[in-house]
DNA sequence: TTTATATTGACCGAGTGTCGGTCATTAATA
DNA sequence: TATTAATGACCGACACTCGGTCAATATAAA
C-alpha cells in the first residue's frame, strides 16, 4: 500500500506555513500559488486539503483559538483575583504583542471571509467561540458570587458582556488608534464599581 | 460641449441601482458587468465613477447611514421616554423589517470589504458613525440625568455602550437565530435597573 | 511489478480593470 | 440657422490575473 498521509495533520501543517504570508498580504491579495509555495507544495495539492483559499484561514484561526482557549482556562485556574480572571477571557482581544497580533489579524481575516460568504458554513466556528466565552465567564462569575466578591445580579450581564467583547474586537479591527485595553479597563472598572462587593 | 454630469449625483444613482442586486448575491458574487447592467450603463462607465467594485458598497452604505442618522435624530427629538430614545440609537441594529434588513446587509458587505482591505481608506467612515452614536447618546444621557431619570455615573458607560452596539451588529451578522432585539432589551433593562432612578 | 494514493503544474474560464475609439451635446462662427 | 469644432460621457473588446480542475506522473507498500 502507498504512503498514507494524515490529512488533518497536513492540513494544519499547510495552514501554519501560510500564517506569516497571510499576515503580510491579507486574504484578498493572498494567491493560492503563493500559499502553495510558502508551504512548499504544488498548487493542486492545496485543493487536496482545502475546499478553497478561504478554508485556509478557517483552519488557521481554528487551531489558534483552540490553543488559546486551553491556555486561558489554565491561566484562570491559576489566578485568585476575579478581575484578573475576567481579563484572561478578554486577553485575545486586548493583547497587542507581536505574536498575538498575528493571531488576532488571522481572526480579522476570518471575519471578513465569513461576512462576505452568503453560505452559513463559516458561522458555526463563531458559535463555538461564543459558547466557550459565555460558559467560562459564567463559571468565573458564579465563583465570584459564591465568594461574595460580586453581586448576584452580575449574572444577568453575561450575554451583554459577551457581546461587548465582540464589539471590542470589531473596534480594534476598524478604528484607528483604538486601545482595546483602555476601553476594556474603563468598562470593567465601572462594572465593578456597580456590581462588585466592596470588602474593605 | 457635452452636458456636464454631476459626478457625485451619478455615483449615488449607480450605487442605488445596485442595492437590490447586491442584496441578492453579496459583494463576492457581484460582478462589475452585472452591476453595470443593473445601472443600465456600460462596464467601463462604472470605472468613471468608482475606483473598484468595492467602492460601490461604500457609497451605498454611506448614503443609507446618513439618511438613517437624520431620521434617528428626528425620532429622538419627538420622544419623551429615555429608554425609547436610546432604543432609537440602536434601531439600525435591531430593526429586522425587510427594508432595514437590506440596509443592514449593506453594512455587513461594507464591513467584510473593510476588514479584507489592508489599506486604511475604508476605516474613516466607521469613525464618523461612531462619533455620531457616542455624541447622540451623550446628549440623551445628559438630558436624562438632568431630568433625574438616570444616575450621573451612567455617563461612564457611554464608550462601553457604543462598543456593545458594535458587538450587537457583529452578532446579528454572524450568529444564527440571533435576536439583536432580545439581547438589547436584556441589556438595557438590566442597565436601567442599576442606573435608572426609580421615580415611583 | 502491481496497485492505490499523493502530487503536480499546465490549463481553463470567470471576471477585473484599461484604453482607444465613438457618440452626444453645446459653443462658436458665418 | 446651419455647419463645424471641441470635449467630456460612454462603451465594450481586450489583456491579464487568479482560483480551481485534471490528466499525467511520482511514490511507496505489498
Amino acid at each position: 500500500m502507498p504512503k498514507i498521509v494524515n490529512k488533518e495533520e497536513k492540513r494544519i501543517e499547510i495552514a501554519m506555513a501560510c500564517v506569516d504570508l497571510l499576515h503580510e498580504v491579507g486574504i484578498k491579495k493572498l494567491t493560492v500559488a503563493a500559499a502553495a509555495k510558502a508551504a512548499g507544495i504544488g498548487k493542486g495539492t492545496i485543493y487536496e486539503y482545502f475546499e478553497s483559499k478561504e478554508d485556509i484561514i478557517f483552519k488557521i484561526i481554528g487551531v489558534h483559538i483552540a490553543e488559546h482557549n486551553e491556555e486561558t482556562l489554565k491561566k484562570i485556574a491559576l489566578s485568585n483575583n476575579i478581575k484578573e480572571k475576567i481579563t484572561c477571557l478578554f486577553e485575545f482581544v486586548l493583547d497587542e504583542s507581536e505574536e498575538n497580533d498575528i493571531h488576532f489579524n488571522g481572526f480579522k481575516e476570518y471575519l471578513s471571509v465569513m461576512l462576505a460568504d452568503t453560505t452559513e458554513s463559516y458561522k458555526s466556528f463563531n458559535c463555538v467561540c461564543d459558547d466557550f466565552f459565555s460558559l467560562a465567564l459564567k463559571d468565573v462569575f458564579e465563583d465570584a458570587i459564591a465568594k461574595g466578591e460580586l453581586k448576584e445580579n452580575s449574572l444577568y450581564f453575561i450575554n451583554s458582556i459577551a457581546i461587548f467583547k465582540k464589539g471590542l474586537a470589531l473596534s480594534r479591527m476598524s478604528v484607528n488608534d483604538f486601545s482595546a485595553r483602555d476601553a476594556y479597563e474603563e468598562f470593567i472598572d465601572n462594572f465593578f464599581d456597580l456590581l462588585g462587593k466592596k470588602n474593605d
